[in-house]
DNA sequence: AATCATGACAACCGCCGAGAC
DNA sequence: GGTCTCGGCGGTTGTCATGAT
C-alpha cells in the first residue's frame, strides 16, 4: 500500500542540529508543550521533519536528561534489565531516570557488549560464550543443554537459567519461521520477573522491581499508572503530590515486589502543564 | 605530518500498533 | 471492518574525534 512520507522531505534539513534550531525547538515547546510533531516544524519555523524534532527533543534537549558518563551501578542495572527484556531499550530506559533509550542503546553497543565479552559472557544470551555456542548449535537438542550454575561472585546473573522463559526478540528471531512475533507480553515479563525474583532470592543478588508494562504502544491511551520508555512524561499523583519521572514510580523502591500503593489509591495523570525548564 | 583504523554517538530510516475517521 | 495518520521503537548509518602507525 505504501505510506505517505511523514513530512515534505524536499524542504527539510538533515544532519546535525544547529544551536539556532535547538533554540527554536526549545522555545516552541516551552510555549506550547510537546505533541503534534508533524505540524511542529512548520509552527516553530523549523525546516525539519517532525520525527527529527521529536528525536532531538527527547534525546538531547529535554530538561530532565542526565548527561555524563554512566555509573557502575547504571551499567549493572542495564545488564540485568537487558538479560530480562532483550533489546527493549525504551523499557530499560524507563528504569534509568534521565537516560534515553537511544543513549542506552549506543552505550550498550559501544561499551557494555565489550565488557560482557571480556567477562566471557555472550551479550545477547547472557550465557557464558561456550554455552551460548552450544545453545545456538542446531545439532544440539535443547534438552541436552544444561545451564551452568550461577556464578557466585558475578555482579550479573549471567547464566540465569530461566531466561528461556521469555526469548528476547533479537536473540531468537532467527529460530524459525514460526517463532514469536517478537512482542513480549506483560504476562511474559511478569512470569519472567517472578522467575528472576526466585533466582535472585536464592543467590543473594539484589532484587529488581520489574513490574513493567510495555508502554511503547500505549502512550496515546493515557492509561494511568503506565511505565513507559524514553517518551514518558512525568506522572503526578494528585492525592499524594508525588511525581514519577519517565515512568519510574517513586513510590516503588528498587527491590519492592509489592504493588505500587499510589497506583492503587491515586489517579495518575500526566504532568504536562508545569514542566520546568 | 600524513594516513589509516577505531571508537563514540548523533541522527536517520523503516516498520509497527493505536486511535481516529 | 477497513484505511489512514501519527507517534514511537529498534536497527543501522554517517560523521567526527582520537589514537596508532
Amino acid at each position: 500500500m505504501g505510506r505517505s512520507p511523514c513530512c515534505e522531505k524536499a524542504h527539510t534539513n538533515k544532519g546535525a542540529w544547529t544551536k539556532e534550531e535547538d533554540q527554536r525547538l526549545i522555545d516552541y515547546i516551552r510555549k506550547h508543550g510537546e505533541g503534534c510533531w508533524r505540524s511542529l516544524p512548520k509552527s516553530a519555523g523549523l525546516l525539519r521533519c517532525g520525527k527529527s524534532c521529536r528525536l532531538r527533543w527527547i534525546n538531547y534537549l529535554r530538561p530532565d536528561l542526565k548527561r555524563g558518563n554512566f555509573t557502575e551501578e547504571e551499567d549493572e542495572l542495564i545488564i540485568k534489565l537487558h538479560s530480562l527484556l532483550g533489546n527493549k531499550w525504551s523499557l530499560i530506559a524507563g528504569r534509568l531516570p534521565g537516560r534515553t533509550d537511544n543513549e542506552i542503546k549506543n552505550y550498550w553497543n559501544t561499551h557494555i557488549k565489550r565488557k560482557l565479552l571480556n567477562r566471557g559472557i555472550d551479550p545477547q544470551t547472557h550465557h557464558p560464550i561456550n554455552e551460548s555456542a552450544a545453545l545456538s548449535d542446531p545439532k544440539t537438542p535443547p534438552s541436552q543443554v544444561t545451564p551452568a550454575a550461577p556464578p557466585q561472585n558475578a555482579a550479573v546473573p549471567s547464566t540465569f537459567p530461566y531466561l528461556n522463559a521469555v526469548k528476547p526478540k533479537t536473540e531468537y528471531s532467527s529460530d524459525n519461521g514460526a517463532a514469536s512475533s517478537g512482542t513480549t507480553t506483560d504476562e511474559e515479563i511478569r512470569q519472567n520477573s517472578d522467575c528472576y525474583h526466585s533466582y535472585n532470592t536464592n543467590s543473594g543478588h539484589e532484587e529488581l522491581n520489574l513490574e513493567l508494562t510495555l508502554g511503547s504502544r500505549s502512550t496515546r491511551s493515557g492509561e494511568p499508572g503506565r511505565v513507559t520508555g524514553a517518551d514518558s512524561e512525568p506522572w503526578w499523583a494528585p492525592e499524594t503530590g508525588e511525581t514519577e519521572t519517565r515512568g519510574v514510580c517513586l513510590c516503588c523502591n528498587l527491590g519492592s515486589r509489592e504493588p505500587c500503593r499510589i497506583r492503587q489509591t491515586a489517579k495518575w495523570v500526566p504532568q504536562k502543564t508545569d514542566r520546568k525548564f
